[in-house]
DNA sequence: GCAACCTGTAAGCCTTGACTTACGGAATGT
DNA sequence: ACATTCCGTAAGTCAAGGCTTACAGGTTGC
């Protein structure tokens, strides 16, 4: 049930900012606020959404807390939507072969 | 951007209730309705915003409006999710070597 | 111990959006 | 034509949550 929370905690626009911004690497929490057009107390509160969304995980470094992406809740978030894609393609080959018969054989292969 | 309206749309529990229940197979509005706990116009502006974020088609099949899953939105989450997971894979690794405090700034190149 | 720094938390405001009821509109059946 | 069915849309209500300012907790250095 994590990838509720995971897609909750990166709807809004600005808490995806603060996660996208992770992607360069490892940041702390005053350096995350730096780039972004709200002040550094609401970056402290999304970043507690997305660590319970275990979308980033935080690593306390003497007086500053350290934050990076936490693969758990993107892995939650990837299983999730597999659970539709193969529903999904098939219906869409169902839908191809109303509308005119063709012939397709592709088998989708799990990791 | 679609990626951006996709997750603002499976975000909302009900919402994502209305698409969960697309795994099973096409259906109509009306159909959609009936097992949850909202009224019908709810789940029609549920649809909607399916809709626009690309995760759910509509069909017209006489008076009634046939709703399927719609691969391009999944997609898009797909993409959006693989930019993270490279990145969440490399810190991880690079975590796991925590023996010595390395100070190495990579610099990753994009296509 | 004291001060400066980096940060999370509390209380409150205020906008967003999910939901309901009521209505309009197109397709089918008699 | 008329009624019925199936459905989207409008208007309005109300709670959820994102944001700010102010405050509290630790850690480092003098």
């Amino acid at each position: 049930m994590t990838y509720a929370s995971a897609l909750e905690a990166l709807a809004p626009s600005t808490r995806r900012a603060v996660f996208e911004r992770l992607r360069k690497g490892p940041l702390p929490a005053s350096r995350l606020a730096e780039g972004l057009s709200v002040s550094r107390p609401a970056v402290s509160q999304h970043l507690q959404v997305l660590k319970r969304a275990r979308l980033v995980r935080e690593e306390a470094r003497g007086r500053q807390r350290i934050y990076s992406i936490d693969p758990t809740g993107l892995e939650a978030l990837r299983a999730y939507l597999d659970t539709f894609w193969d529903v999904a393609l098939d219906r869409f080959k169902q839908t191809l072969e109303t509308s005119r018969p063709k012939r397709s054989k592709s088998k989708r292969s799990k990791p």
